[in-house]
DNA sequence: CTATCGATTTCGCAC
DNA sequence: GTGCGAAGTCGATAG
C-alpha cells in the first residue's frame, strides 16, 4: 500500500517511520502535541499544543493550528528535514540557507503519523488572471477606449516592463497598466513611474501632455481615483473575463 | 481518545467519519485520489492526483500536493465544509460568500482519513517584524541620524499614516518611512506619497525643500535608490533587530 | 463593510 | 543569484 500510518507510536517508533517516509520521499502528515521554535528573517516562539505538522519532500514544512489559512510556522522548499530522539521526545528540525533558517518542532506526544507517496497531479489551470485581463483587450482594444490600438506588451523602459502599450485614435502614446481587481493607490504611482519613464524617453518632439496612462481595472478606489485624476490618467473598468 | 483515524473507508464510511469530525469540530486530514475544481474570484481546474485535504473547524480548506509552501487549491475561515456521497463517491465541497466561492474535492479514494480535536496553543510570540524597527528607532533616535527627535508615530495625513514622524537638528519636519528588509522601488513612491501631502499640509510658509523624506531599510535596490535621489530622500541602513 | 499596508509574504520570470 | 511585480495573495487595523 501507498500510506502507512502509525498511531500512538512511541518516539522511537516515530522516529523509524519517519525517517523511512523521508527516505520514500513520502508526503508526511503528523498530529500531536509539540512545541515549536523559529529563527531566521524573523523569529518566533510557540509554546505547547496539538496541531499538524506537515513534511513534504521537496524540503516544505508547514505546522498548522485549529485556525487560519496560513500555517503558524512554516519552512519554505528547499529546505531540509532532520528527524531525532532528543531526551526521549522526537524532535523535528527543517533548514535551508540564504537565508539560514531554522524550524524546530518538539513533540511530547506524537498521536498520528502517516506518509503517503505521491507524484504528479499539480498542472493547475488558472482562468481570470491579470494574464486574461490582457488577453482580452489585446482581442478587443477598442474595450479601452474606441481607436486604441496595442503595439506591444511587457514593453521595456527605464522604469520596468508596461504592461500594454499602444496608441490612441489621435496617434498619442498610451501606457496602460492592468490590474485583475480593485486597485488602490500603489497601482496609480505604479503607471504614474512607467509614464514618467516613456516621457523622459521620447524626449523634446513629444513633450509630457502626449503621453497618456490608462488604468484597467473592475474597480478603483476614492483615494486611487484622486491621483488618478491628478496626474490627468483616466480609469477603465473591466474585468479580467466577461460576465456570463 | 481525542485522535480517531480510519485507513482506506469505503466512500459511505468516510462520510460518515467525516460528518462527525465536523460535530466534533475537529481538525481533519484526508489523503486520497481526488479531482478539484475551484470557483469564485478566479476558476481553477486541477485532475486526478494524490493529494492532502485539510479542513478546519473555523471553515479554512486546504489542498496539498507533494510541492510547494503554498496549497495548490485552497478556501480561507468562514467557509462551511459539506460532504456527501455522489455517484458512489465522497465529495467534499466548502463554501463562502462575499465573494461567493466555492472549492470542490472529488475523490477517488481515500487512503487515510485523520481528525483531531485541537484548541488553543495559538499564541505565538514574534521578534524582528516592521514594529520591532520603530520600537527600536524610538529608543534609539540617533541611529537615523544625530539629532532627529521623533514626535509622532502613525501620524495621519491626506495619503494615509505615516510609520515615524519628527523633526532633525536644524528643526525641519522629517518624514521615515520603515522596512523590515531590502526595498524596491515601491518603498520610495510609498515615503513620496507622505512627503507630498505633508508639504501640501504644511503649506505656503514652510515650502517644499523643508520636509524631508528618510527611508529607513536593511537596504536598497539600485532603481529604489535612484528614484530616492532623484527625489531627494535619505536611505538609513537599519536592521529590525540588532545584531548580536 | 471598505481601505490601507505589512508579511518569515510566496511565486514566477527576466536579467 | 538579484530585481521586479502578480497573487484566488492573507491578515490586521482603522474608519
Amino acid at each position: 500500500m501507498t500510506v502507512t500510518s502509525v498511531h500512538d507510536p512511541s518516539h522511537r517508533e516515530a522516529l523509524w517511520e519517519l525517517e523511512d517516509a523521508f527516505d520514500r520521499g513520502d508526503l508526511i502528515s503528523i498530529f500531536g502535541r509539540c512545541t515549536i521554535v523559529y529563527e531566521g528573517r524573523a523569529a518566533t516562539d510557540l509554546g505547547t499544543g496539538d496541531r499538524l505538522l506537515v513534511l513534504k519532500p521537496d524540503g516544505a514544512a508547514l505546522v498548522h493550528t485549529d485556525e487560519g489559512h496560513r500555517p503558524v510556522n512554516w519552512q519554505p522548499p528547499g529546505s531540509e528535514h532532520r528527524a531525532a530522539v532528543r531526551e526521549g521526545r522526537l524532535r523535528v528540525r527543517s533548514t535551508r540557507n540564504n537565508p539560514d533558517e531554522t524550524l524546530t518542532v518538539r513533540f511530547s506526544d506524537v498521536h498520528r503519523l502517516t506518509a503517503m507517496a505521491v507524484t504528479g497531479g499539480r498542472d493547475l489551470t488558472l482562468h481570470g488572471s491579470e494574464e486574461d485581463l490582457r488577453t482580452r483587450i489585446l482581442e478587443q482594444p477598442e474595450l479601452v477606449e474606441p481607436g486604441f490600438e496595442p503595439t506591444a506588451t511587457e514593453r521595456p523602459s527605464s522604469a520596468g516592463p508596461m504592461d500594454v502599450f499602444g496608441v490612441d485614435a489621435d496617434g498619442n502614446p498610451v501606457v496602460v497598466e492592468l490590474k485583475r481587481r480593485r486597485v488602490g493607490p500603489d497601482a496609480v504611482g505604479q503607471l504614474a513611474r512607467y509614464v514618467r519613464a516613456l516621457r523622459e524617453e521620447l524626449g523634446a518632439e513629444e513633450r509630457d501632455r502626449t503621453v497618456r496612462g490608462v488604468l484597467v481595472a473592475p474597480s478603483i478606489t476614492d483615494r486611487a481615483a484622486e491621483r488618478l485624476s491628478d496626474r490627468g490618467f483616466d480609469h477603465v473598468a473591466l474585468e479580467p473575463t466577461a460576465e456570463e
